[in-house]
DNA sequence: ACCGTTTTCGAATCTGCGTTAGAGAAGACC
DNA sequence: GGTCTTCTCTAACGCAGATTCGAAAACGGT
């Protein structure tokens, strides 16, 4: 039986080639897409051969599998810890922070969220069953964001909850696109986004 | 020499068979996405066998090549002529009319568009490059309706006029994902997002 | 240094799909 | 009805990429 501590280092080992191969996989999904990304591509960027990521996962999608998974319940976990966070505020504001954690997520935060974005249309009926759910609850919480808005009368009349939802949604994700990283913070992007945002759905 | 209705009937049919695969392979692209797209699922949506599209495209990559540059050149030349159609305007009476146009030939009139909107940043260099090239001036006809705005003083001040028009086209984009056709007419979504649009940016 | 376990790799297999080849059907014109 | 052209199909090839196998390497404990 090993020591602790080398039990540690040795499952540690382990646990990060596995979890390098996630972090390669969603990188590659974020770029390529599900049906472009290719085991090989996957692997060389985890620094390994392919046939080694059989030893971690049983097939191609089910590391997929997870790694969506795993981006979704990020996006969530992250969306609902900030609005944890905020002291009790108005609805507008928590959809303002909501806003700058969605794209912090999506374009700072984690490649998984990138893949989710980008592949949750598109996959195959069997990958996306846990990880569609998983976006279903991420959904359900901008519902509830807009709907506190529209109860508090702060939702501009006529304006279909579920609509402004999906332009919203639809706005954030597609920054996906086209963010470069490279030129420019993000602060300034989220700074105008909030604002376009607010005054898009405000009465 | 055939006479000239039965030669105009023969071409026709050639000609009617070709477009059948165009648009076959649009919707299929629309749906699946580059990678995802095989041939022999054009092939059974366009009613032949696989191996009869090498009669009318050298190879995959050149049908499909096709299809994303007649579905970028369709959207700019739908957005075109309805800015052309439109009596003086103001800029924010004529992007309120380029935000109707777009949603309409991507989600009603062309399946072209939606295959442009969803593959175009995810497709090899050699087949995306007259495409893209394409779809650059069609952002380029969106950057003068920004820019005109704000020399009208129109876009609230502060806002990035590359990240307005960004936000604008990623929400009417990613209307593609999620807008179904079955459930709802197209004009409430329309105007829904006029108003949406017109508040996000106006000064 | 030696042994068992964990992890990785090279080589081989299997499968799906783009593509080619060549023969046959469907017309068109005489 | 014959023949030439246009169009489509069936069968087969070749490659790329997922997966499997068995052996080697790396590693931890003694």
């Amino acid at each position: 039986m090993p020591s602790e501590s080398t039990a540690a280092r040795a499952a540690s080992k382990s646990a990060r080639t596995r979890q390098r191969l996630l972090d390669a996989a969603a990188e590659v999904l974020g770029e390529k897409g599900f049906a472009g990304s290719r085991l090989v591509d996957i692997a060389d960027r985890a620094q390994v051969q392919a046939p080694a990521i059989y030893y971690y996962f049983p097939s191609r999608e089910d590391l997929i599998e997870e790694v969506m998974h795993t981006g979704a319940a990020a996006m969530r976990a992250h969306l609902q810890r900030t609005l944890e966070g905020l002291s009790p505020a108005s609805p507008m504001d928590r959809i303002t922070a909501a806003v700058e954690a969605h794209l912090r997520v999506e374009l700072e935060l984690s490649h998984y969220a990138r893949a989710i974005i980008r592949n949750a249309n598109q996959l195959p009926e069997p990958v996306s069953r846990r990880a569609l759910a998983e976006v279903a609850r991420y959904n359900d919480v901008w519902r509830g964001l807009l709907a506190d808005l529209q109860a508090a009368g702060a939702l501009r009349p006529g304006l279909d909850p579920a609509v402004a939802r999906m332009f919203v949604l639809g706005a954030l994700n597609w920054a996906a696109e086209w963010w470069d990283p490279e030129r420019g913070a993000l602060d300034a992007l989220v700074a105008d986004v909030q604002s376009m945002v607010r005054h898009a759905l405000s009465a």
